[in-house]
DNA sequence: TGTACATCAGTGAACGCGCGTTCACTGATGTAC
DNA sequence: TGTACATCAGTGAACGCGCGTTCACTGATGTAC
């Protein structure tokens, strides 16, 4: 039956959140729009009255999640006025690593998304550019423009893999799952330093 | 009906190669045991005589694609006699993300990992720690053992986001998939420089 | 403000389909005598 | 070396199951008068 508007805008939302928790934590393909719908409290015939297909909801599910971090980052960041160096802190934890539900997105499942549809490519690029614009505003004016996007870019590719490959060692050798992200952590500092000094 | 020992063998190569191909382009959720088995000129039943299960294939085809790209890599080494920057440009090149079916097999199933049983994870880890291997002995003796390793560690986990981030992206924007590469890139080199020069 | 009715979010059965796995069977291979 | 037979890799039908999507229907909401 007909439900207010309201009541439909935040099915639409429950069923967004349900699916970027799901897709984060199981894949895209690993996850049914039925279990999706049933997590949102509703039927799997009502998520077609709000997207036209599973690769649409994935675009936009997608950018709901990616959008709900970039939410807490604003928050932190309104705290901590944080430099690139706790960026990467943050970005290479244990504790970002072991959220699978909650945690990037973009670790979740960046090696599925050149499999995905266009949508959910262009929402990875949206993401991965809006991520790139935290890391490079965080980076000393005094660096170069070029070598503050360039160092930035690096940063959210490489803290990309660390979470990901982390993630996927973590079962089998959990201290060699810390030291990937120690490692890269280290390596982009090390990065940061040449990018100040102007070493090379 | 039987086959030979060797004819069986064969077919068991065959097998391996078909599904290390078709999981790195496809994804180890996006390809059934069925299409492996045809593109082995088998059918699924035979698959099943090699295999207990899907996931021990995936197991064991994961090792064996890595397997073979070891197998180049020391062809290359041999003939070029590689130092760390020269392995980073093979690793980080247009070549490596564009070919999904030969490149390497970690960067094309890196965030699916997690979600497989742990004979998967396991021959991930193992891959993992022989690239590893390949970049620590590049660097210069110079530099101290752990620094040699946790430079080493950073590089394969960023060229495994780099990977993945530069096939994500590159539908939607082929020159920032470009500039992934070349960022992580020039990353670690400078993060290569710090280790031998001992700035910090 | 009250009434009549069109709208449409949500329901749940049904669709065809491909999945991973099992199994009775086949028949060439490999072995025991 | 020749024969009888056990082995087992490979076949293909069948299994139950969950998938994404469609659709006739429901009934409260929102609107026109």
């Amino acid at each position: 039956m007909r439900v207010s508007k309201e009541k439909a805008a935040e099915n639409r939302d429950a069923l967004l959140e349900a699916a970027s928790r799901l897709f984060r934590s199981r894949g895209i393909d690993g996850v049914g729009v039925a279990e999706i719908a049933k997590a949102a409290g509703l039927t799997h015939g009502a998520l077609y009255a709000h997207f036209k297909s599973k690769d649409e909801l994935a675009a936009a599910a997608f950018e709901h999640g990616f959008a709900g971090n970039m939410v807490d980052t604003q928050k932190w960041a309104d705290v901590h006025n944080p430099q690139f160096e706790d960026f990467l802190d943050g970005l290479l934890s244990t504790r970002m690593r072991d959220s699978l539900e909650t945690g990037c997105p973009m670790a979740a499942s960046a090696s599925e998304i050149a499999r995905q549809g266009n949508a959910v490519s262009t929402s990875f690029t949206r993401s991965f550019e809006e991520q790139v614009g935290w890391l490079e505003r965080s980076l000393e004016p005094s660096i170069p423009a070029a070598e503050r996007r360039r160092l930035a870019v690096a940063a959210v590719a490489a803290e990309i893999g660390a979470v990901a490959v982390s993630r996927a060692i973590v079962k089998t050798d959990a201290a060699l799952a810390n030291d990937v992200l120690d490692a890269v952590r280290s390596a982009m500092g090390d990065a940061h330093q040449v990018a100040k000094v102007g070493l090379k």
